[in-house]
DNA sequence: AGCACGCCGACT
DNA sequence: GTCGGCGTGCTC
């Protein structure tokens, strides 16, 4: 008898073809198992979903139906927990069934033939054990007070820790009474950035030892990927440390996910299947039977709603919330300063006493950070003569200044050119930079403390790192082990070093310039850019010892003109819920997230016109669908960026107080939006997508 | 998305 | 006369 097999296979959302294809095979297949399967001109890897006998009732599919091509048997099949998983991200971000589950799979899975697996995993024998370490330091009270209630709850549970109150080993212990309790299970912890995982394999690998844990990060070679997707789906490893992507690691036996800083925005996946990893967790926590614990020293506004204790009327969140407000040892958080700059003088780019202050720690012997959000040496080169700007010709944006190399490099689109002799426009020679990015942040610094010695007489070590910087493949370690090993006096970056690094004798952290964040026209600004301020706080004076012993303060500075702004005062004390309260008061009032869901539809055309065309013809084609009425349509307005690679890019937003309502209107709307695509309404456009939950707008 | 087919410009 | 540009269409 012929069996018939749907199978998952990579289709691209935006072809019209179903969620599985149908194939034929002589004998049943599991659900789950891998397969090659012939799709047009060439043999791809699928996923099969289910499995029938042939001929039942498929009298009207006149499909010529093809044979599976080899099925992959020496691999076990993917779980139920796991297809439900994909099935769900699936449906919920508007995708194929296919290019979730695909990308998914570790990528050299595509290429591997069926012997090819079958000796591959005959290679993939049981790992060395290397013995792990029985120095498991004592719990604060804090500490031990949280993990008693994770261990008595069921969760999800946020941890919520002020920076350097010990998050991450209670990660640890949570772990290490699983796997005591449970020899079969696994567990899974996330983190937001591939840079954070070298440390935290360090630290998993010493306490469980290095033949139970497996990384799973984009940064790893395809052989290692599959290497470690392979322990994982075969159980051999006990925990997966990873990225986002991790999220949907094969894991047979999982009872924990932990994702740390979980508000951290490189959660949600920003190309192809737009799936916020954190909030996948929580449903795949609750769907297989594992504790969820999302930790933060400043959760997303989302988690922190949704762990609000019960009050009056109000029944409190489903999350349970377990607070570690304390630093471990006696460093006190920093004290944060704020510097009004409309009280110096015009164009200061750092005031006279924030200088002061990183000078006397250059003399001695202590580190400073400066950070500032903008790359390259000057965000805009400039006429003096006429109004010529170093537009980008290729997208409405400018193009920055780097002097290292004396280019001009558009950041959208990566056009790149030498610096102009003199203005295009006029031929006036005198073309200067406007405003300031790290590079001349950098060389600003340089000058300034060209006087200033070290306790050592020697002159002072400035160093920078962003993305230009650590472009060198291993070249953001080396920077970081220099500012490790104390080579580097002033620090001076963007963001990416405000994040999770734990530099043991930096006592002063300043931001030269935060205040585009304050009113930007994007709500979700103010509450990154309290997020960044705390973290980078946290990066001061983590080391009490050492600040004793040097008898010195920890200090975060604050350069801005509006130094009387509420999320200021919050800062000041160090008060995450009270900046969480007034701006959850604001959404609330204004119906926005948490309060409300909301999603975009976005357009890439030849035009604008011909973009806004598509989303308003697409925004009336939803009149009357399922769940219409209980969602808000916007009209289509330009993106932030409106012109990319000559591309113009428009957007329209969704939102309703029901996410329930918002999920049926995207499901009917699908469909309307394949078929717009072939009318007059869609010419000229390129792309669409839709973004469910969107991080920015 | 791939990967075809298909119909018009500058080259051996 | 061909090589190749990317426009349109299909994949169980």
């Amino acid at each position: 008898m012929n069996w018939r097999l749907e199978i998952a296979v990579q289709t691209p959302a935006h072809s019209a073809l179903g969620d599985v294809l149908s194939y034929t095979h002589p004998s049943p297949v599991a659900p789950g198992a891998l397969v090659r399967v012939p799709l047009g001109r060439r043999e791809v890897l699928g996923v099969v979903w289910s499995a029938q006998p042939a001929g039942a009732d498929d009298g009207a599919a006149a499909l010529e139906l093809k044979p599976v091509g080899a099925v992959l048997d020496a691999l076990p099949p993917l779980g139920a927990a796991w297809r439900d998983l994909v099935a769900f991200a699936a449906r919920y971000y508007q995708r194929s069934l296919g290019e979730i589950a695909l990308a998914a799979l570790p990528p050299q899975l595509r290429d591997l033939s069926a012997v090819q697996l079958a000796r591959r995993l005959k290679r993939q024998a049981a790992p060395a054990a290397a013995a792990a370490s029985a120095c498991v330091p004592a719990l604060t009270p804090e500490q031990a007070q949280a993990l008693a209630r994770y261990e008595t709850e069921s969760g999800p549970f946020l941890l919520f820790g002020s920076t350097g109150s010990g998050k991450t080993e209670v990660y640890l212990q949570a772990v290490a009474a699983l796997l005591e309790r449970e020899p079969q299970a696994q567990a899974l912890v996330m983190v937001p950035e591939i840079n954070l995982t070298p440390q935290l394999e360090a630290r998993f690998k010493d306490r469980f030892g290095s033949g139970a844990v497996v990384s799973l990060h984009s940064g790893m070679t395809n052989p290692q990927r599959l290497a470690s997707w392979l322990a994982a789906h075969g159980a051999t490893a006990r925990i997966v440390l990873g990225t986002r992507m991790a999220v949907f690691a094969s894991m047979p036996a999982l009872k924990l996910i932990v994702v740390d800083e979980e508000h951290d925005p490189s959660y949600k996946q920003q190309e192809g299947a737009r799936y916020s990893a954190r909030d996948l967790a929580v449903w795949r926590g609750r769907r297989e039977g594992a504790k969820v614990m999302l930790g933060s020293a400043t959760p997303s506004l989302e988690s922190w709603h949704q762990s609000r204790p019960a009050q009056g009327e109000d029944g409190g969140g489903r999350y349970a919330r377990l607070a570690m407000p304390s630093r471990i040892g006696t460093a006190a958080l920093p004290m944060v300063r704020l510097v009004d700059m409309g009280l110096q003088p015009p164009r200061t780019v750092l005031s006279a006493a924030l200088l002061d202050a990183i000078g006397q720690r250059v003399a001695r012997g202590e580190q400073s950070m400066v950070f500032l959000n903008r790359r390259g040496y000057a965000p805009v080169l400039a006429c003096g003569d006429c109004d010529w700007k170093s537009e980008c010709p290729h997208c409405s944006a400018f193009r920055v200044f780097h002097k290292i190399d004396r280019t001009l490099r558009c950041h959208h689109c990566g056009f790149t050119e030498r610096v102009p002799r003199a203005c295009p426009a006029c031929g006036n020679p005198d073309i200067a930079p406007v405003g300031r990015g790290t590079e001349r942040l950098e060389e600003h610094l340089g000058e300034l403390f060209a006087g200033v010695r070290r306790p050592d007489g020697s002159p002072v070590r400035i160093a920078r790192i962003d993305a230009d910087s650590t472009r060198r493949q291993g070249a953001l370690e080396s920077q970081l082990a220099a500012v490790h090993a104390g080579e580097i006096d002033v620090l001076v970056g963007t963001q990416m070093i405000a994040k999770g690094h734990d530099f043991r004798r930096i006592t002063l952290v300043a931001a030269a310039n935060p205040d585009a964040a304050l009113f930007s026209s994007d709500f979700r600004a103010p509450e990154r850019l309290f997020g960044l301020l705390m973290q980078s706080a946290g990066r001061a004076g983590r080391d009490a010892a050492y600040l004793s012993a040097q008898g010195a303060t920890a200090e975060m500075w604050v350069q801005t003109h509006h130094p009387r702004h509420p999320l200021f005062a919050a800062l000041r004390r160090h008060d995450y819920p009270a900046f969480a309260q007034r701006e959850l008061q604001e959404r609330a009032a204004a119906g926005m997230p948490p309060f409300a869901f909301q999603a975009l539809l976005r357009a890439d055309a030849r035009t604008q016109e011909a973009a806004q065309a598509f989303l308003n013809a697409a925004s009336a084609a939803a009149e009357g669908l399922e769940g219409a009425q209980h969602v808000t349509r916007y009209s289509a307005v330009p993106h932030a960026i409106q012109r990319v690679a000559n591309v113009e890019r428009a957007q329209l937003l969704v939102e309703s107080a029901s996410r329930r309502a918002l999920q049926r209107l995207l499901a009917a709307w699908q469909p309307l939006l394949h078929g717009l695509r072939k009318a007059p309404e869609g010419k000229g456009v390129i792309r669409w997508l839709v973004d469910v939950d969107p991080q920015s707008i």
